[in-house]
DNA sequence: GGCATTTGACCCAC
DNA sequence: GTGGGTCAAATGCC
């Protein structure tokens, strides 16, 4: 069995309503909810987010409430998941994997999602079928700053997270685009930069935590700091970086720096 | 040992 | 009957 690779970003000290503090311009990858016919943007897709939900009954559901959202990122939407099942769909390509939330039991939230991939592009896209809202009340977990290092030589880019509250880890990615990330039994996330297969079947990334905001050491080479409480009792997870972007020219932007990948592909991700 | 993931089986709607 | 969604035992990792 191997266990999805994942990762958390958190900070005990920082405010649980972080992302309701951040400055709205940086909020790059942040899905909003939107209702209506469906649309895009370039910022939103540079942010990785294609197509925004309908409302109204779900593909194959029944009489539940349920929205779909395509998404280069369909594990950054800000809420703690838990994997119940995969299945594999007829006529699909890839396997459909049925998600719901972490506090389902512990707050009978009945908040369920379905992820499946729509194609094998790098990235590749999914389309996420989320049925019933949260009812669990976690709040998005804060995010972490993010800054593009210039890669050292042969050690691919760095990404440096410090989280708000003076906790960080450094994100090393290798420079074939992928990006792994891992602790101990954290909820369910990752950031996957590349296709899925590449993301499971090559040399795991490199991911570093030792620099505090200040970039003093502060934290050992593995392990990351735990999800801040939510409402005190559990953290939850932020799936959206907030200055974070893979842009469709193969550029990656972080806040204000943008960083080009070295083998510039020039994918044309704007077609969907 | 505890917990999350995997995966085959079961249930149900169409 | 078929396909999709969920359950739950098995498995594996920390």
């Amino acid at each position: 069995m191997k266990r999805e690779q994942s990762f958390e970003f958190g900070d005990p000290s920082a405010p649980q309503d972080a992302m309701g503090d951040l400055p709205r311009s940086r909020l790059t990858a942040l899905p909003e909810l939107s209702l209506g016919s469906p649309h895009r943007s370039p910022r939103r897709a540079a942010a990785g987010i294609t197509e925004v939900q309908y409302s109204g009954v779900g593909i194959g559901q029944r009489d539940r409430p349920s929205w779909v959202r395509l998404t280069y990122t369909p594990y950054f939407d800000g809420h703690l998941w838990r994997k119940y099942g995969q299945k594999k769909i007829k006529d699909a390509e890839h396997p459909r994997l049925y998600f719901r939330c972490s506090y389902r039991e512990d707050r009978q939230c009945l908040a369920s999602k379905l992820l499946q991939q729509k194609n094998g592009d790098d990235p590749p896209l999914y389309e996420v079928t989320y049925t019933y809202e949260h009812t669990c009340g976690a709040p998005p977990v804060s995010f972490p700053d993010i800054v593009a290092e210039p890669p050292a030589a042969r050690e691919g880019l760095v990404l440096r997270f410090d989280s708000p509250g003076g906790h960080g880890g450094d994100a090393r990615m290798q420079q074939n685009g992928h990006c792994q990330q891992s602790t101990s039994r954290s909820p369910f996330m990752m950031l996957s930069f590349g296709s899925s297969s590449q993301t499971h079947d090559h040399q795991p990334a490199v991911f570093r935590s030792d620099l505090d905001a200040a970039g003093s050491p502060s934290f050992p080479t593995e392990g990351l700091p735990a999800p801040p409480p939510a409402n005190g009792d559990g953290g939850d997870m932020f799936s959206t970086l907030n200055s974070f972007a893979y842009d469709f020219d193969n550029q990656m932007h972080f806040g204000d720096h943008t960083y080009l990948p070295h083998n510039n592909s020039n994918h044309d991700y704007d077609d969907y």
